[in-house]
DNA sequence: CTGTTAGCGCCTTCAT
DNA sequence: ATGAAGGCGCTAACAG
């Protein structure tokens, strides 16, 4: 049996069907037997208003995208979680687009706030590059970044996290406490998909050393991809230099937790042998009690909302650039070195 | 400046908009010349076709609903990435409809069915109660229940999970070492989102006490709102008995950590003092040696796309009901008990 | 091969 | 207050 439409409730009802989408939209100018009447009829044909008709109509689509990078990623899951959460309190729906290949990100940057399936879009983590702008520019609902950012794109709304100073915040913790070896593990610097967050962190990281008098060390520094493992196998590698360091900043909570069990297979006491630093925050830092710098995950998410629904009410909005704080969160891995030096 | 529309594309073009809408689809009857001229066109305007009026005239959204309770718990995480990268492999799009309140339940699980947003519906953990059955049975798209189970709806396609075996499984291992004195902490067994698992895993626990013959206990379960501080406090509360047990069953990893938490609080070695089982396998277990029952939650979700897929291409197909098997990882949280008995 | 036309289901003037 | 008609942008069936 197909699906009642407008027509069939008109039909029925014996009113015109320009009634019922009165009826339907709450419009005052219907007299109360009426409404009463078509409403009966509603229920009674089980109708529901196709929403796609809808949107056509109003130009509307009353969904918002969002476009993410690896969304399993615990920190990705608490932007979705502020986004998600913001979008509840309002009629807007929620569609998911993950990105974890290139070709992927391409499309998606590309074409997805140009087809109009969404009235805004919110980019997660992906840093337009300089190629990727015209797209943007061209785009014909607001885009706001979280997470991202481009210098170019000055005309874009946008919710960044300072990583250069949240960086410098663990190393210059470490620093406090007495480290001279400090090293730093993370993601590749440089990818296909422009992350730029490890990136910050490093300048932070260099820029608290050289403050600080401390030469940096290459061989401090190692990269590889994203995860837990890869972040073991890395720390496994940098405990076992000649001259390990004394400290270890890694570029986020779950690659600390690599750092946490190569410290542990190399019988390291954390924070007496080894200290370590995570960044994020997310929850099982404090389960572990990770030393850590805070983003405001969950923040980023609901600011970006606000800013998409901002434009979205006002077209006419300057676009702006909100920066989020990042905080250092001292729980029990790290301490000062156990041998000064 | 408005966006073109196909319309604008066929005048600018000379061609007739049936046309255009042919070189749009890859229709092959057009000859090359207009469709490169169309192309050429279609690029220079930078038209996109609007996704929603195709919708509308297809009568296809081309995108999949999918409702699920508390998105972002590691198990629904694990479920959305099966879906979501099944889902990437087709040209669906994926809108997710998180519930967190019994309020959303009942809308969501009302109306997304039938209000045809999306051309099919895969609904998490939330098994319908018999009154929420009129409404799926009117649904006008196919639905596909995951990790969600109702006796009545033999006529939905469903991927269940054997979570009574799952507590069987946990509670046996538990036996086998020895333990007589077993506790069970989990979520609240009756909730108004009506989750199954817990009060699943609690019938395959007695089920398993009931073939050792063991004496069950109620002091020995303890229920709590989902979480792993709550499972701390329940934790402290059952290890602080007179008669404290010798292990316990958490129903979920997330809640064996915070059952980790108070063994340690209290200065229980886990294993020797305290064995511990968890129920998900999810990542964090791996890393903490945790030992768990494992289900197959990336795999639960793609099968569910698969259903909906198979129904999507052959509505005919006969609906039906996959079980979906568990299986104990054992780890480091479990030993037999230190004193005997 | 290609232009034209009739819907898809709804919203919104415009008259009445 | 309410019915009728035009249009949202696209697809598909129908002529040519």
């Amino acid at each position: 049996m197909k699906t009642a439409t407008i027509r069939d409730v008109a039909k029925r009802a014996g009113v015109g069907l320009g009634t019922v989408s009165r009826v339907i939209n709450g419009s005052p100018q219907v007299s109360e037997a009426t409404r009463q009447q078509v409403l009966a009829v509603i229920s009674e044909l089980r109708y529901f208003p196709n929403p796609i008709a809808r949107q056509l109509s109003l130009g509307k689509t009353l969904t918002i995208a969002v476009v993410v990078p690896f969304f399993t990623r615990p920190a990705q899951i608490g932007r979705l979680q502020g986004i998600e959460n913001t979008l509840a309190e309002s009629d807007y729906d929620l569609t998911i687009y993950n990105v974890e290949t290139v070709k992927r990100r391409d499309i998606c940057l590309h074409e997805i706030p140009c087809k109009k399936r969404a009235d805004g879009v919110i980019i997660i983590s992906l840093s337009p590059r300089d190629e990727d702008i015209p797209y943007l520019a061209h785009a014909d609902v607001p885009v706001v970044l979280v997470d991202a950012n481009n210098p170019l794109l000055s005309q874009l709304n946008r919710v960044v996290i300072d990583d250069v100073e949240g960086g410098r915040i663990a190393t210059r913790h470490l620093v406090g406490l007495g480290h001279q070896r400090i090293g730093y593990i993370s993601d590749y610097l440089e990818t296909a998909f422009n992350f730029t967050s490890s990136r910050d962190r490093y300048a932070g990281y260099r820029s608290a050393l050289l403050s600080a008098g401390i030469e940096i060390r290459s061989e401090y520094h190692l990269q590889g991809e994203h995860g837990r493992c890869e972040a073991y196998l890395l720390a496994l590698q940098m405990l076992n230099l000649p001259v390990p360091p004394t400290a270890i900043f890694a570029a986020s909570d779950t690659q600390a937790m690599g750092v946490l069990q190569a410290a542990d297979e190399l019988d390291l006491k954390v924070p007496d042998d080894l200290s370590v630093v995570g960044y994020d925050d997310i929850e099982v830092a404090e389960y572990l009690g990770l030393t850590t710098v805070r983003q405001l995950l969950y923040e980023s998410g609901r600011r970006g909302v606000e800013l998409l629904f901002k434009t979205l009410l006002d077209p006419t909005t300057e676009p702006t650039c909100e920066t989020l704080l990042t905080e250092l969160v001292v729980r029990n891995t790290t301490a000062p070195p156990k041998c000064s030096g």
